[in-house]
DNA sequence: TTGTATGCGTTATCAT
DNA sequence: ATGATAACGCATACAA
């Protein structure tokens, strides 16, 4: 088999608790004792075996992030700002795409219950309020990104409301009057969450809020291309379009290209997310960023908190989002 | 604490072997006593602490993937892939992403050495040939995607050469002669093969190799731009193009489109890897696609049939590439 | 078919 | 400062 502390104590003529204690970074070790098992630990190339140390100690120091799909760049950049932090504190980050199933949320869950991670953040979910209320009772459980309406659980995400609002604001500020939303009929509550937004918007500026202008179906990419046809085939045409993710935006966008429409000039578009593709196609997209590092840096130090409390921490936090204007909006 | 299969057992008056035997599906237990024990775990909601079981297993049935980074949407369907099949023969996958740095990668190897996961791809590597020698002499590891020269390790991916001879072939039988190729410096082995590939197709269809049609600089975004400015600043400029990435491919084009440039008649481009952004732009891009399903399906059973064997299989093998004929090259 | 007892590799407690 | 040993939760060899 493979080599463990057994080994190394007996090759340095210590007890296996020494070299424990070696390990572990205890300070009741003699200088020469220290010397001699690290001698050996690395002559004969030993590493510990975590699922004894693990077992033994109840807790794996891994936290496993579940994301509904891995193509999207807003997560792979919160993931990195959660693996920055966490690397920090002495945790791992794992993660596991459920590709929005939730037979494989399901399964992947499991390494919460079968004591594999400590805890499990997760980017968007299929769970409903219920069970997630009924599972933080028990585990160490986060949502980011994307809130469920009607659960306390520990969340971290943009204020979706307030990010729309200021978004369509913007648009409105420009002279725009007719403002065309692309939204989806998904339970996410951050799409219902920027559709008020944009709605208040209009309210707050005295623009009457046609339904017409209201377009929702699916996150898929070929939805936006489909809104902007549809849009284009109203009698009075809106002259902005605001969408809930940069994909729709861009889908929306290509399809008006397609059409021979000046993007940017003819109609103004602007997406939600500031994914990198923003400013890889052109025109450029004009978006509404999520600040990524904070937002996995936040939920990683909370959740990590939490797994010390017996009363858990489950606020709702926001994190401040930013207008950023590029071309797509004339900009 | 937790509950364990000691409360099971009292609960269902049975001992913890009889537990044991229903949990793993063993037949020499009796019906009366499947149904108590089952009724009792439902009952108490108890779920196997995998690091008890693992311990004493010796095995974990996890693999892990090491990406160095989730922003390629190549990797995620790989990833996808390898799901799938693990699923089907109970083995979960776990992600990782190192952002090519060789500190996050071999920190993620720990969970090899420690015995956390049975096994690693790595989808790229910063490891040099001597150290994955080295390596899988003593744990279960394989390549996916992207081989290392002179490493006899288990490796699935795409025969390079040939792929990129047959994108370059293609180019030439539309009629191009001057063809320019965007490579990197990388020492990746897919790099060099594509250009050997590149370099091949020309000498076999009579065409004089030129080093001003050959770019070479990294992998980022905006090398493909300059790449493309490079080459339409040269007296006789390409009438094609063909780079080693969707990406580098999809960078050159914006440039020559922002140029004024029309793409797909002017001049043709052709990427590798058949990422989903190819059919979102505009124009589509034409590439090479890599059956990502099929690799990671072939990698993740090579490296499961490799767990059980003593002398391992350390086989390069090679799945079928596949020409994308789009927009971008005028079809 | 069932139960008892052992050990997987580690850390922690208790002596010394 | 160090060592002997119990315990973590589980699967399994062995006995019954």
């Amino acid at each position: 088999m493979s080599i463990t502390i057994k080994d190394v104590a007996k090759e340095a003529g210590v007890s296996v608790a020494t070299v424990s204690r070696v390990l572990n970074g205890s300070c009741n070790v003699s200088d020469e004792s220290t010397k001699k098992v690290n001698e050996t630990i690395a002559r004969l190339n030993y590493s510990p075996n975590f699922l004894g140390r693990n077992l033994r100690k109840c807790e794996t120091n891994v936290i496993l992030v579940i994301m509904p799909t891995s193509e999207h760049s807003l997560y792979s950049k919160i993931v990195m700002g959660m693996q920055d932090y966490a690397g920090q504190v002495g945790y791992d980050i794992i993660t596991a795409v459920s590709y929005s199933t939730s037979t494989a949320e399901t399964r992947q869950m499991n390494m919460l219950f079968n004591r594999t991670v400590d805890g499990v953040i997760l980017l968007g979910t299929q769970y409903d309020a219920d069970s997630l209320n009924k599972l933080a009772e028990n585990y160490n459980v986060a949502l980011c990104c994307e809130g469920v309406k009607g659960a306390n659980v520990l969340t971290v995400a943009v204020d979706d409301e307030q990010a729309a609002f200021d978004a369509v604001a913007t648009l409105i500020k420009k002279g725009h009057k007719r403002i065309g939303f692309i939204g989806t009929n998904s339970s996410a509550i951050s799409s219902t969450a920027r559709e008020n937004g944009y709605i208040r918007a209009l309210k707050e500026y005295g623009i009457e809020i046609k339904n017409e202008y209201i377009y929702k179906e699916s996150y898929d990419y070929d939805c936006g291309g489909r809104a902007f046809e549809y849009f284009n085939a109203l009698a009075e045409k809106p002259t902005a379009i605001f969408a809930v993710s940069d994909l729709l935006a861009i889908s929306a966008m290509h399809k008006a290209i397609d059409m021979g429409i000046d993007v940017g000039k003819d109609v103004a578009i602007m997406g939600f997310d500031n994914i990198s593709m923003c400013e890889w196609i052109i025109p450029t997209l004009s978006t509404v960023e999520q600040p990524c590092s904070k937002m996995g840096e936040l939920v990683v130090a909370k959740l990590i908190e939490n797994m010390n409390k017996t009363t858990k921490d489950n606020h709702y936090y926001t994190v401040d989002h930013r207008i950023i204007l590029r071309e797509s909006t004339g900009d």
